[in-house]
DNA sequence: ACTGACCGATTGTCTGACAATCTGTCAAGC
DNA sequence: GCTTGACAGATTGTCAGACAATCGGTCAGT
């Protein structure tokens, strides 16, 4: 969504080798090609990617930073797994800094963050029936990237960010998609009209609201796929 | 403080280069032997560490996912800078997870963490008076550390780090250390006595409180400084 | 004063190499 | 039969050397 049409961005392709493979495992990651505990073999990476083994270490150690993957020491890299306690507790801090991006959305009230985030809650209602769900959580990504943009804190965008990326592999691990659609749905809306009306507390409390329900039930199917 | 003597640690002290030359950085930034904006220039750092630029460049983009430093590309990397509206940003997150990881301390009131808030506030009393500010400042380390640990929270403690070293950096910029000692002191007694007492809303308030007044003065001299 | 070509510095990346370390296996010993 | 120890294979951790790409600044030319 350009401003105005004097963008002139040339979009930089021309990123670092690096980055492109940093980006390829995490959508790999995330996407569940690489499931979790699976084993990184960085040799077979290079033949994958076709590129050196020096670009792989490096966006690997990216990675381990972000907590997506986790190396053992002269055994190397594997795909984070994460238990059902540390889940909980990463829906609790999710909570916490969603609730915070909400609450700040509601203050600053960005008529262009605003705008994204109608867009793409119609969006989410137009496609809420379709039989494929990637356009729908497409459309929910978009939104949450928009929630996090507008709290205009970087530091919880960045952290939020991180935390998304882990959530998506849990969803991996337990497909948890059942169907809350229309009650996520409905969550949403309560969250965007709440930051519409400038309703800090009620902003905050939506999203936390929405995320313990979405925690709730990726537990329950966490421990009874697990435990 | 060993729990029973039993303790069978043989402390590893083989841990990989890469994490030796990573914290050596980490801290020598903290110091302030590498400045705001300095370049850090690849060839130098395997000079002064004597290790090879795998190692070094590895480590450099640990540091450069914990956001302490920045990358220019095919310029090389340069230790983070940060605008008083980024540390205003750092500050109120900083709050937040605070509050969180105080609130969670004086729910979940345990006894060793408690113990060790304790034993650290009162050396924080002793030394207070002291010329030399290390010893105090070491002892205000060790109390967030039990702090972070006591949350029960290894997102919040791992985030919390991050914005801390952040932190450290920022006192450097802005040699923030006005004789606030005393209130200081006074503030982090409020915030154990609400944790002792397991009133999780007052450990909250004192943890966001004290955030906020540090960040205050902070702030102002950044802002004087800068601007 | 502006333009444009040139040059040094530095990164980004690859290759090949080697020691250190982990894992699993398999035979020897109790 | 079960434990112990030794061995081999796999993989990482680290280094050195190399080279193209790119950035920043200089310096001559207009």
């Amino acid at each position: 969504m350009p401003k105005t049409d004097s963008d002139l961005n040339v979009s930089r392709e021309a990123t670092s080798l690096r980055l492109l493979v940093e980006n390829r495992l995490r959508s790999a990651i995330g996407s569940g090609v690489f499931k979790p505990g699976q084993r990184l073999i960085e040799r077979e990476l290079c033949e994958q990617t076709g590129v050196g083994r020096t670009s792989i270490r490096e966006a690997l150690r990216q990675l381990e930073a972000e907590g997506l993957v986790t190396t053992i020491p002269h055994r190397g890299p594997i795909v984070s797994t994460i238990t059902a306690d540390e889940a909980a507790q990463l829906y609790d801090l999710r909570a916490l800094l969603e609730g915070f991006a909400g609450r700040e959305c509601a203050r600053r009230r960005d008529p262009v963050i605003i705008e994204r985030l109608r867009t793409q809650h119609e969006r989410m209602s137009a496609v809420a029936g379709n039989e494929d769900r990637s356009d729908l959580l497409a459309a929910k990504t978009e939104f949450y990237a928009a929630l996090l943009e507008g709290c205009g804190n970087v530091f919880v965008e960045r952290f939020l960010k991180m935390l998304l990326n882990r959530v998506t592999v849990l969803r991996m691990t337990s497909m948890t998609q059942p169907n809350r659609i229309g009650r996520s749905l409905h969550e949403i809306g309560t969250i965007l009209t709440a930051i519409e009306n400038g309703d800090q507390d009620g902003a905050e409390q939506a999203c936390v609201q929405h995320i313990n329900n979405a925690a709730a039930i990726a537990l329950e199917a966490l421990r009874r796929g697990e435990t």
